[in-house]
DNA sequence: GTCTATATAACGATAGAC
DNA sequence: GTCTATCGTTATATAGAC
């Protein structure tokens, strides 16, 4: 499963990380963990103080890199109105969810500040971005001036992570691809009144 | 805890409800659920099969609960955009999440048809209604005839269980509340362009 | 219908040998 | 750093008395 050369931590932490993906973090045992990295029990309690101080690990590390693959979208070519369908159509695997967005259904997550954190921060900053994109956007003319850049960003946001809700529910990406496209139906800036 | 004269198998289904809607499927123990119902092993297992039945049991009231609400609004008085909005912006215990969205997110769910299917439908019921308040919307010209009612229906869904996403990951109500805002301000039959 | 007793496995963590 | 052994608790279910 593991090439030679990458560290147990490493491993744990990958592993760590894939599961909480598919099934949280409720839904996420030590054992799991441990036979999905080919690692032992001692080598799990050796690199972190336990469960979830590896998975603090393995959601910084996920949290950064949905920063970073958002940022290779939103910060991308084109007007704003584009930079936006960018990131709305960039390839999801939509049904397995949003690695960061789902662990808000998770108990133990939203009831521990430290696990949330890069939860939060990570959706407020994307949310952020998107905001001065709208500005942008009404700045050259291409948005309306009565939109709040804000609300508007949070409707972006909103309507990726409910997309997965509604695709997860069908069991196909239909409902993913329909709420991105009425959204941007909505947001066209030759949208006829 | 609870009155006389409630029997005790409503009260497993009552208890199993509330669990689920606060820690989802995986995170409820038939003991959890044992201890808020004041009933003992033996009754659980008397009158379900098992805790994938009584959950059945749980989420199809729960389900029947959702689209009762929604009818509640979507029926009501208004111009199709104003039942939409009223559908938007209906009173709702933000931070606890959609007691039926929430459970796209569980994998034992997903992992089961009959489990997913009452979740699937009460999502694919309500979008169909509002898919039909737009197209309704669209003949009386309050709407641009180029949008299409099932895809505003997703986007609409879609903000919604996104919203909770965002705000439980905040800890505040606000960002639902900024995307539905966002959301009815694309929408609005008197936006400038 | 409800109760207690019991069973098997998993959960999350610790101890101590190597 | 990794391993095995062990711990106390919980998860989910069954058995059988009342």
């Amino acid at each position: 499963m593991y090439s030679e050369g990458v560290s147990t931590s490493e491993r744990l932490i990958e592993s760590t990380r894939e599961l909480l993906w598919e099934r949280g973090y409720v839904g996420t045992s030590p054992k799991a963990i441990l036979e999905r990295a080919e690692a032992g029990q001692g080598s799990m309690y050796h690199h972190f103080k336990g469960k979830p101080d590896l998975a603090l690990a393995a959601i910084r590390r996920t949290a950064e890199e949905l920063r970073a693959t958002a940022e290779g979208v939103l910060g991308g070519p084109g007007t704003p109105y584009e930079r936006i369908e960018a990131y709305l159509r960039r390839e999801r695997d939509v049904l397995r969810g949003c690695p960061i967005g789902r662990l808000t259904m998770d108990p133990d997550i939203i009831a521990s500040d430290e696990l949330r954190a890069p939860v939060d921060e990570t959706l407020d900053r994307i949310r952020e971005r998107i905001a001065g994109i709208v500005e942008e956007g009404k700045d050259q003319g291409q948005f309306a001036p009565s939109l709040d850049g804000e609300a508007i960003a949070a409707t972006v946001l909103a309507t990726v992570q409910g997309g997965y809700v509604l695709a997860r529910a069908s069991g196909s990406p239909a409902a993913f691809d329909a709420g991105v496209r009425g959204l941007l139906s909505l947001l066209a800036p030759d949208r006829p009144a």
